[in-house]
Formats: structure tokens, sequence, C-alpha cells
DNA sequence: TATTGTTATACTCTATAACTATA
DNA sequence: TATAGTTATAGAGTATAACAATA
């Protein structure tokens, strides 16, 4: 193998681990009755409140899709809209009591349904993973 | 900590780097104006003839929603059609020429875009994290 | 002028149900 | 009867462009 080459074993294998993380995602959500993207949604407010611009910047997402998205959750009861203050044309998203503890069984339910993976790996091993991972997701120099 | 509890440390770097991983991934096809599922459609055809159905459930999708994606694929002359021997009602989905080339550069351009991540790791660890990975990937018993 | 959010519009993705053709 | 694929339909997700209100 040359320089110019790449062994794509390991990221074959980062792109195969995340589509099966997500599809975990994905079932546990449809369990629910929720998309990823309102998963995602759920987990951001888990431990913040944030505006509508902040909420599709963490996303990538357009803050008209995020007017969408916010919408259909709001009708579902599981956050509200507020009026943010100090700037009257923002808004505030924040999870209802609903909301909040649906957030909370699906992070559970999400650790569970992984658990039995991870602990495949010795505990030295876990440990040795996350810290590699962790590295890989610092943001890029 | 109680033997009832889970330390979801590890489980939530794996979602973390699933959706960095998706996110990289989803830049790429938007590059060349294919969403995730089309991303993964040329992906599975890389090396792979299969039928309608065999992609269907690669993707854990209904038929029914295949024939959408293989049609907006066929009229881009990504893939074609064709019946499959042997069964008359089956259908092959096969990569075009144009499609095949595309496929090969979308994971050139992938792994180029993910290699000075896993770069940050030592070769040692690099392949210890493949490793680990894929023993997380093993089928559940 | 620039920013925050919504609306209008169009297209893709997705599932369910009903259908045709073949097995 | 069962299976492979399509069609019809409906709803969610997404982006672009234009807009109103506020900064």
């Amino acid at each position: 193998m040359t320089a110019e080459q790449t062994d794509d074993g390991l990221v074959d294998a980062l792109v195969q681990t995340a589509f099966a993380t997500m599809a975990v995602l994905n079932r546990v959500g449809a369990e629910h009755d929720l998309s990823l993207t309102q998963l995602r949604v759920l987990a951001i407010l888990r431990d913040r409140q944030v505006r509508m611009t902040a909420l599709a910047d963490f996303l990538g997402l357009e803050k008209s899709t995020m007017t969408g998205l916010v919408d259909r959750a709001e009708k579902r009861g599981l956050l509200t809209r507020s009026p943010s203050e100090g700037d009257r044309r923002a808004v505030d998203v924040t999870l209802s009591p609903a909301g909040a503890e649906l957030a909370e069984r699906l992070a559970a339910q999400v650790a569970r349904v992984l658990a039995p993976r991870t602990a495949r790996l010795s505990p030295a091993d876990q440990g040795r993973l996350q810290s590699m991972l962790a590295r890989l997701l610092t943001p890029a120099t």
C-alpha cells in the first residue's frame, strides 16, 4: 500500500457502526411515532432551552424546516414556544413535562438496546473505545 | 453505580460518533445532489446486483419506497432495471457505468473526509478501534 | 441594514393499502 | 395461495425564496 492510498477498513467500520446505531435510534423513535429528527430535537432540548435558530444550527437544518418540526412537536404537546426575553424577534423552545418525560424514556431505551453490544467488550476496552471515539469527535483543527 | 444502572458514556460517544459520521455522508451526498438513502443505494450496488426486495431489506424500507427511489435514480441514469432470470416477477437493479463511477468517487470522498480524523490515532489504536467496532457490529446472539 | 422566524411552494422520503403478474 | 413489484395516496422532512417584525 503506497502513501497515496488509504486503508479503508477503519472508515468502513465507522460508517457501518454509524448506520447500525442510526437503525437503533430509528427503531426506538418509531416505537414512539418519532422520526430521527424529532428524536434529536427532544435529545437536544433535554438539557437546554434554545431558540429556533440554535436548534436549526444544532441539527444542520434551515430555519424554515425547524418551523415545521417544532409545529408538529408542539401540536403533540411535546414542547412549547415562548417569546424570548431581550429579543422580541426570537422564540425559545422548551420541552413540556410530557416531552421531558418522553425524552428520558427514549434515552434510557437507547441505552438499554445498545448496552448489550458494548458489554461484549471488557471494561478496559470500553474505556479505550470511548476515549478513542472522543478523540475522533474533537472538531477539526 | 449499582448493577442496575448504566454508565452511558460509551453509548453517548457511539451515538455522537454516528451523528457526526452521518453528517459527513449527508454532506458528501448533498454535493452530488444525493440523499443519504440514494447514497446507500449506490454503495450497496457497488459490489452487488440485487433485486428490489433485497435492496429494500438492506435499507430497512418498504418495497413501495424502493420503487420511488429506484425510479428517481434510474431517471438520473445512475442505475438500470432489468428482468431477473429465473423469476419473471423479479427485477434486478444494476449500477450504470455513470452510477458505478459516481459510487467510486463518493466512497473515495468519504474516505478522504474521514481519514484525517482516524489519523489522529496511532496505527496500533486504529487497529484496536477497528476490531472493537467489528465486535459491536456482530449480529446479536 | 441585518437578523429572527414564518409562510408559500416544490420535491424527496416514507408507509399503508390495493392491485397485477407470476410462482 | 403466496410472492415481486407497482400504483395511489397521504403525511413528514427538507430547501429556496419572499415576507413581516424587530434589532
